[in-house]
RNA sequence: GGGCCUGUGGCUUAGCUAGGAUAUAGCGCUGGCCUUCUAAGCCAGACGCCUCGGGUUCGAAUCCCGACGGGCCCGCCA
């Protein structure tokens, strides 16, 4: 347990005992952290204030006169109905300092739980690259995985591919059907994904001007659905290639997955069938005159016209909701908890397809999180029509603004480092840039924002860990030292602080699904650091040298663990 | 038409689940700081009818109702 946290128990035994004397064993109440620097822990009396027919303001003045100052607890107060701890600074400069050390690089962590969590995050569509619209899935997917780890869960991550219907076989058949000439190669850029969106856009152009193309379209398609293995393997093939391209740019922004499930599947091992038979024998299950099977799903609390959930077409064939309901069933085999993160055109979806799981008498569901889609000023974007902005011109864009930005300040740096670090701050802005904002919340992309490198932005926080890294490089030898009365300015103490307060940080942003603490949170700290930087001179501070060599250690541990957490790279110097 | 999400200084944004202490931070703006360890930094300052209108409450950015603006969805598509 963290100093913070030992902390906060102290507090609440401390309350629980107090309200127990005064006649109130069972009263609830709740910690909050108070703003400003008034104090470290705050009980607010709002909410007993009924029950025990009592002002807040005198239930605090009465339980802070029953609370002594003991243990951690350096200081107790009633201000404006709250009940304001503070905690022995002493004890928690040395507690915090002892704690990062002594978990020797995994602050921040907790022992496996055992819990298998199947997250499912990016699945787009292989037609295309991935554009920025999109670009939050994978981000916000794999940091989350990154956190639940951090948490002690046995993550794996997943993207489920769509090698089935009507979009892919397009593709499969202009990459096959067209050559070079007769596509609009607008990009030059040696990748499968990036190549192949041209024969997509033209295979759908002449699908709509040319006839016989839409008729061997149909055809092809018929010819899947009617498991033609010529047909379905040359899908497959070709969603394979398009994939190769979508999981280099992935491994740009440094996501890998750990699992890549195809949709056919479970067209070919007869899981998809099943579903539709175990839906066919249930209550609400329906059947349309010509033949296309649906539930009504009016008691699952699904709204107005919405109600039915179709399952399978006229001719009997699955769908991909059909599909997605197989895929559900066998995540659930492997996994304790399932997690999918959607764009948020997939809530009906989503719903819809945790009602049918429960018809199927699956006792778990699936726990989604969606994200808005990134517009630009124009308006959406689309593949198609090749309104975009592709992730990888993004990361591009970002990775030769940083080396702009290094080539100006260092001269000293070989030409193969700074290329590196250009990498991994440029990666690092547009992560960051992502994970700052709320998902649900509607973005429009612009580029100065998307390449802004100032304040609370990646590089703000990978320099602040480059410069621990500098001045632990130039100290040389020190004797680690956590004696608190070596550090007793203010920006030590409030650094020290914020320090304590990660682990609180990382169980927050997982267990709540709320990733975006986490570069709130880098934020804080790499500003508290600077701040501390500016302050107290470090390397030559005689007496408290050590201390503070100490506390700058500390300081890099944390800051590393919160850019691994996010995805993004610590630079040593930059 | 119905459903879900969203609206906080010029711009971006935290806080909203569990209503309470002077509403968080960044960009931009004004002014200062590189002979202490990386100025992608630090310090100081200006900038807010928390979209609007009602309601609940001792108290509302936060809860409820209703407008209005933005997004998404309502396929026998994926």
């Amino acid at each position: 347990m963290s100093v913070m946290e030992s902390f906060e128990e102290e507090v609440r035994a401390a309350v629980s005992a107090a309200l127990a004397d005064m006649g109130f064993p069972d009263a609830e109440f709740r910690t909050e952290v108070p703003p400003g620097e008034s104090a470290d822990l705050a009980v607010p009396c709002f909410q007993m204030s009924k029950a025990m027919r009592k002002a807040p303001a005198q239930i605090a003045e009465e339980l802070a006169s029953r609370v002594p100052a003991s243990g951690h607890i350096s200081a107790v107060s009633a201000l404006n109905g709250y009940l304001n701890f503070t905690m022995d600074g002493d004890a928690l400069v040395r507690g915090t300092m002892e704690d990062i050390l002594s978990s020797e690089g995994a602050y921040g962590s907790v022992p496996a739980n055992g819990v298998r969590v199947n997250l499912e995050h990016t699945s787009t569509n292989p037609t295309g690259p991935i554009h920025v619209g999109r670009a939050r899935n994978p981000v916000i997917g794999d940091t989350l995985a990154r956190c639940l780890r951090m948490r002690g869960y046995d993550v794996t991550t997943e993207y489920y591919v769509n090698d089935v219907g009507k979009q892919v076989v397009i593709l499969t058949w202009g990459v096959n059907n067209l050559d070079e000439s007769q596509v609009d190669m607008t990009e030059d850029r040696d990748k499968t994904d990036h190549k192949w969106v041209a024969y997509y856009r033209k295979a759908n152009s002449l699908m709509e001007s040319d006839p016989e193309v839409a008729e061997q379209i149909s055809d092809m398609l018929r010819r899947f659905e009617a498991g033609d293995h010529s047909v379905i393997d040359t899908v497959r093939e070709t969603a394979e290639g398009m994939l190769g391209g979508l999981k280099e740019t992935l491994a740009g922004i440094n996501v890998v997955l750990d699992r890549y499930t195809w949709e056919s599947t479970f067209i070919a091992d007869g899981s998809a069938r099943d579903v539709v038979e175990r839906l066919k024998r249930s209550k609400y299950a329906g059947q349309e005159d010509n033949g296309a099977w649906y539930l009504d799903l009016k008691d699952f609390g699904i709204q107005g016209k919405n109600t039915k959930f179709t399952f399978t077409r006229a001719d009997g064939t699955t769908l991909y909701t059909t599909r997605d309901l197989a895929y559900h069933l066998d995540k659930f085999t492997r996994a304790d908890r399932v997690i999918d993160v959607l764009g948020e055109d997939q809530k009906l979806g989503s719903k819809q397809l945790c009602s049918a799981l429960e018809i199927l008498g699956c006792d778990r569901q699936p726990e989604p999180m969606f994200y808005s889609f990134v517009s630009l000023p124009e308006g959406k974007m689309s593949t198609r029509r090749g309104v975009v902005v592709y992730l990888d011109d993004l990361i591009d864009e970002a990775v030769s603004r940083a080396y702009e930005e290094i080539e100006k300040r260092r001269t000293d740096l070989s030409e193969e480092r700074m290329r590196e670090i250009a990498r991994t701050v440029g990666v690092g802005a547009v992560r960051y840039n992502i994970l700052r904002v709320q998902p649900e919340k509607q973005l429009v992309f612009r580029w100065e924002d998307a390449l802004n490198f100032d304040g609370n932005s990646g590089p703000f926080l990978q320099y602040a860990h480059a410069r621990a890294c500098s001045m632990l490089r130039k100290a040389g030898a020190y004797e680690r030292c956590t004696d608190p009365s070596k550090l007793r300015d203010e920006a030590e103490v409030r650094l020290a602080k914020v320090l304590s307060g990660f682990p609180a940080v990382v169980r927050d942003a997982a267990e709540g699904r709320r990733i975006h603490l986490l570069p709130a949170y880098g934020h804080e700290l790499a500003s508290a650091f600077n701040q501390f930087y500016a302050a107290v001179p470090v390397l030559g501070a005689g007496d408290s040298r050590d201390a503070r060599i100490t506390l700058v250690e500390c300081v890099r541990d944390v800051l590393r663990n919160v850019l691994q957490c996010m995805g993004m790279g610590a630079p040593e110097e930059m």
